[in-house]
DNA sequence: TCATTATTTCAAATAATATTGAAATATAAT
DNA sequence: ATTATATTTCAATATTATTTGAAATAATGA
């Protein structure tokens, strides 16, 4: 993943309604969910979500298909890894021990 | 991790500056390095890292020590962590065989 | 104490991003 | 063709973030 991919990345999720957007998509899964539906469950206006799911597809994180009148909206879990692993990638340079196990829930027993 | 913390998270590295500063202190492990080394090897103003790692420590990703005249930043790697959970969270509620192997290296035979 | 090194603070100017609502486009049903 | 539904576009305004350089603070050593 580019540098600027990943910024990009950062950027559409550092929003409120942007996270809302994004994280319901995770939950919904490649089946995806229609605007009109997303707009409704975050009580936010049709334009508002127009103009923060474009920063979403714009970053590579949401892609889109029409069915019908509707447009559905469905993340994108490659480019969800690809980030994780960006962030993660090169840590603490050749001493990975201190890293092990980052990008994966925790155990309870440390 | 609460919601605000990681929208903070993700502004602060939604930026050249410091994803740049990140990186570099991923890369020095817990050992973290000088706020003036940092900025040599970035190649900008010490007013300038000041105000983008101050905007990394605000969001938690970077802690800081003083040692002698130096102040010494080092990533938070449990911060890093929690912020990759956060993201993958719920992935598609129900079916997270979709999401398996998230936040890890992919591997080349799918 | 005085000079040097390391870093932070501050304020002013500029730039980038977000909000809002009305108008426009596209699809489908009658 | 007309109407209803679904979504996008546009433009004006408001808000927030970034850049820059000079001055201030903090620690060390002579």
């Amino acid at each position: 993943m580019k540098r600027q991919t990943a910024i990009n990345a950062f950027a559409a999720l550092a929003h409120d309604v942007r996270l809302g957007i994004f994280q319901r998509l995770v939950e919904a899964g490649p089946a995806g969910m229609a605007a009109g539906r997303i707009a409704d469950k975050l009580a936010i206006s049709p334009s508002s979500l127009t103009f923060h799911i474009a920063h979403l597809e714009r970053a590579g994180l949401v892609h889109s298909r029409r069915e019908g009148r509707s447009i559905i909206y469905s993340a994108d879990f490659g480019a969800m890894g690809s980030l994780v692993d960006f962030l993660t990638d090169k840590c603490c340079g050749g001493q990975p021990e201190v890293c092990r196990d980052l990008g994966r829930k925790q155990h309870k027993a440390s």
